[in-house]
DNA sequence: TTCAGAAAGTAAACACTGTTCACTTAAATT
DNA sequence: AATTTAAGTGAACAGTGTTTACTTTCTGAA
């Protein structure tokens, strides 16, 4: 037993690898997964490649945790935007809207979060204490919302609001990852010019808003 | 100038090209483009890896060539779909439903058709007679579905097809996406039983649709 | 039918990649 | 001060896509 809970080398380790995190954050962010090697990053941070591996037990480790962080971004903005005090209706649009707006900021990360084939997706509706990953958070935020906006009757009375959630989100990914892989997207041709795309995910973000609302006859 | 459009040699050298190509497609459908190895494929069909080279300038040409042959494959069922006499509440809903359902069957085609950082994406809504991509051909058939829409006073007037298109696309794209990643979706635990995926997808085209629909007093 | 030239196919190498292992050096603990 | 633990390293392993020089095979014209 340590009488510090944070012995000085204990510091100086997760200074190092922070350090190894912010030079491998700035190359992916650049320049995605794929141009991020091993060796390029310790030359970056000036060690030799197998040091890093006393930090981070593999690349796709190392990865995770950049990705975990981009995630806990986005959360936080949802979250500044679904806690403000305005009107139902603009706060949804809104929250759709920024979260395609900060993923479309850093594309690497966010198709790099999805591509991830089967890592640990975590519980996303489940009893609270347990602990669930930012993107499950993420979740449960747009969940709320649209509980409600059941309950305050803009959205159909027959919403199963955690169903309803998974197509929201769908839509919001869908468009996302569009952005992400057609850089000049809603053109698609850097010659066209159609909608900005600032209009454009406002025009979606109304759309799938609009699937769920009630229409008083 | 040779006498036969298609000389022997000719027909030898497609056939070999298409026995790669199978070869590749069957080890891609599996594992995906990080399981699919020029040597591997090479072994494969017995020939030296520099082989290969012969009949693809690169791994990405021949990618190219199953994503695209993939896309095909998606376009002629969505046609299909399109060009019934059905109602065309169903039609509409039946599309998206079968673009995700085909999308999903073959989830690393998917993945990798749009994972292409900056291929040729292609012209796709512009004069006829130039050459569209599949996936190009693909939107203008649900552009010409929306127009439909429009015309027949199901879907509200005040809709641009195109954009309206875009934001169809995109959302089908999110849930296929999803699918994709997260193998268990609308669950995200196997354990948990939600509503079946065919069931789901329904939900989501129907969600989608409703955006669209006109809303007559 | 012979013979030049093109096409098909190959072994070996190049320049990468993530990762591991035996080893040394530095720091912390007893 | 001695011993144990952690940090850091160079070299190697097993892969990858791709290129080059070389040999073999086939083909179209003299």
């Amino acid at each position: 037993m340590t009488a510090s809970v944070s012995s000085p080398a204990e510091r100086r380790r997760n200074k190092i690898r922070a350090r190894i995190l912010t030079a491998a954050e700035q190359v992916f962010a650049r320049e995605g997964a794929a141009g991020l090697s091993i060796r390029r990053l310790a030359e970056n941070i000036d060690y030799s490649p197998a040091a890093i591996y006393k930090y981070f037990s593999s690349k796709d480790e190392l990865v995770d945790e950049l990705k975990e962080s981009f995630f806990e971004l986005i959360l936080e903005n949802v979250h500044r935007i679904a806690d403000k005090s305005t009107p139902f209706d603009q706060r949804a649009r809104d929250c759709v809207a920024t979260y395609v707006q900060i993923a479309t900021e850093k594309p690497y990360h966010y198709a790099a979060a999805f591509a991830g084939e089967s890592e640990t997706d975590g519980p996303v509706e489940n009893e609270p204490g347990f602990q669930l990953s930012k993107k499950g958070q993420a979740f449960n935020v747009l969940r709320g919302m649209i509980e409600e906006g059941v309950e305050l009757g803009a959205f159909r009375a027959d919403i199963d609001p955690s169903l309803a959630a998974k197509s929201v989100w769908a839509s919001m990914h869908g468009l996302t990852m569009m952005i992400v892989h057609i850089p000049t997207f809603p053109a698609f041709k850097p010659e066209q010019n159609t909608m900005s795309r600032e209009d454009f995910i406002q025009f979606h973000a109304d759309q799938v808003v609009r699937g769920l609302e009630a229409h008083h006859g």
